[in-house]
DNA sequence: AAGATACTCATACTTTCGGGTGATTTTGGT
DNA sequence: ACCAAAATCACCCGAAAGTATGAGTATCTT
């Protein structure tokens, strides 16, 4: 963002010296100053709303759109990245998931990762949430039809 | 949006008549064009800018739905009853087991099969003492590779 | 008819889960 | 160096799950 605002100064700048080393010529075309401002006008307003693209956050309307994901049974197992971050599940999250998919529970979870159920418990409230599971059996068919996990 | 367009075509118009009648005030300060410019980037790039936010921010924005969709049909199931009536699960207790494969809680088990919570939770218990389960997740797995359910 | 088994339900109690909130630290990318 | 995301942990609370025990009803077998 900042470097952005480095650079169109810049751009400002450097445009202002080719204008004050042409103007004169400019000046000469019988005073068609309008033809000046127009440039300039363009170039700015492309600039501008570039910056306005770049600087702001649009406020979302969210619609959920329902999209197929193919699964191939009883084959090698192969993770499917693409769902697993378009769902914005973390390493551990998935890590997590894996281990409820055994059978563990959050205690047995925190043992093996080396972090407090507190966190697991966090890891596992975040699944759900990212697979719209009410529980984490749930959880672990909907990661399954997703392949997500094996 | 084309109404925006106009305005803005508008206001440019308004703002060269503007400055064609007050240019030649502003060329005789020494002919200092930069502040000239200044002025007229800085109302460009705003101009720009919210234009820019109106024109390609989305009001809408699409967030895909995640469903699973089997490619290839399963391999068709197959109980082993044998195992079934080794481990002593019941025709109720196989079809708790089948529900709480299916992810569903013990009071939506009781609402599906018409009896009362209470009498799920001694079904599970039961099937988790059979199955040599701590938790219904356990229960579940070991049940799937006993072919007890799909 | 008696006995075994399955099914049903209840009550009481303990453990595990899950939601919500907030805070700190680590880490990865610019 | 800085920001954003990820990871970590804590505390509270209520809901769900699981344990234990007892008990009534139905069904089927011998």
């Amino acid at each position: 963002m900042r470097k952005n605002l480095l650079i169109y100064g810049l751009l400002l700048a450097v445009l202002m010296v080719v204008l004050e080393v042409t103007k004169y010529r400019f000046l000469v075309l019988e005073n068609r100053i309008e033809i000046y401002i127009g440039i300039i006008a363009i170039v700015f307003v492309v600039m501008g709303a570039y910056m306005g693209r770049k600087l702001t956050t649009p406020k979302e309307v969210i619609i959920e759109k329902l999209v197929a994901v193919p699964t191939t049974p009883s084959a090698p197992f192969i993770l499917n990245e693409t769902v697993l971050d378009k769902l914005g599940i973390s390493k551990r999250e998935h890590e997590v998931l894996q281990l409820m998919a055994e059978g563990m529970s959050n205690q047995e979870i925190a043992d093996k990762t080396f972090v407090s159920v507190n966190t697991v418990k966090t890891h596992v409230s975040n699944v759900l949430l990212k697979l719209d599971a009410k529980r984490r059996t749930q959880a672990v068919i909907k990661a399954r039809e997703l392949s997500l996990i094996p």
